[in-house]
DNA sequence: CAATAAATGTAATACTGTTGTATTTATTAC
DNA sequence: GTAATAAATACAACAGTATTACATTTATTG
């Protein structure tokens, strides 16, 4: 069970690495085992708490740059002076793909157990003035999560 | 002209202070000044290098945080490890009003002036599972904005 | 397996934000 | 206006977040 489930994930995380044609190094395999376990957002803190007995914190943080930058990762917005990193179900299941990933859904942020998690549903469009172009959206729900209600 | 507009923006800043019943501190006069000659959203960093000859960069984070406890400022979420803060329209305009003010807009943040307003748009509902219980959202667009279009 | 390129660990540094405390300023009552 | 009091500020110290430079180690390629 344990071992099906650990041997799921590593052949998620090496696909992921393969198909973005990352080297495989244990950094990375480690940070994104932890977020495919997770299936949240997570700040460089708790990788840290996680993973810094094997990781320094300066390979952390360039790990999770590398990801952002392959977008196999995004950043969610928030109002803590920290960054929060997510890899959702998109990035998790359509790695065969090769379309420009575009993370248009909604984020879910619980205001008692501070999880951020991404959800299925997608950002409802807006009509501003033509004056600003839209590019991409970001929505945040905040409130009370499924565990915490 | 400039005086006439000075003499204006003053005399919201002291309206604003009398109804929060807060001390008329200089620094509480020049953040406010700030916040409405610039009409978008500030960081401390800017804050701080415009006003940060005569003001103390802790006085600085306490007079927002004072502004923030009194509903004058709201942070907006953003990507970034560093929190924005802004006096929209609406506190600007009803400040004589006792209702409990939420800050239901959309924020634009335009990805070449690297700046951030809020718009009059509010923010569309969204339905979610009913296992998730929604207290209060956020909606963030991002483009180009009106002057650098 | 060797050569090369890439990633990592370590140290140093910059930035963001908070707390404690003495001093200064604003408010209040007279 | 002035004194007493309360509140806010400046300064110093500190904790947390993030980046850069460089020497060392690891991964990839032929």
């Amino acid at each position: 069970m344990v071992t099906d489930t650990t041997t799921k994930i590593e052949s998620k995380v090496l696909g992921i690495i393969k198909h973005h044609n990352l080297s495989n190094t244990d950094a990375r395999r480690q940070v994104l085992a932890l977020f495919l376990n997770a299936n949240r957002a997570l700040s460089h803190q708790e990788i840290e708490r996680i993973a810094g007995e094997t990781l320094d914190r300066v390979t952390i943080y360039r790990t999770l740059n590398i990801l952002l930058a392959h977008h196999i990762l995004h950043s969610v917005p928030n109002n803590d002076s920290k960054v929060l990193y997510a890899l959702c179900k998109h990035d998790n299941e359509d790695i065969t793909t090769s379309h420009v990933h575009v993370d248009n859904h909604i984020h879910f942020a619980c205001v008692v157990c501070k999880t951020v998690t991404c959800l299925e549903a997608e950002i409802p469009k807006i009509s501003i003035s033509n004056r600003y172009k839209v590019q991409f959206t970001q929505y945040i729900a905040n409130g009370i999560c499924n565990k915490c209600n």
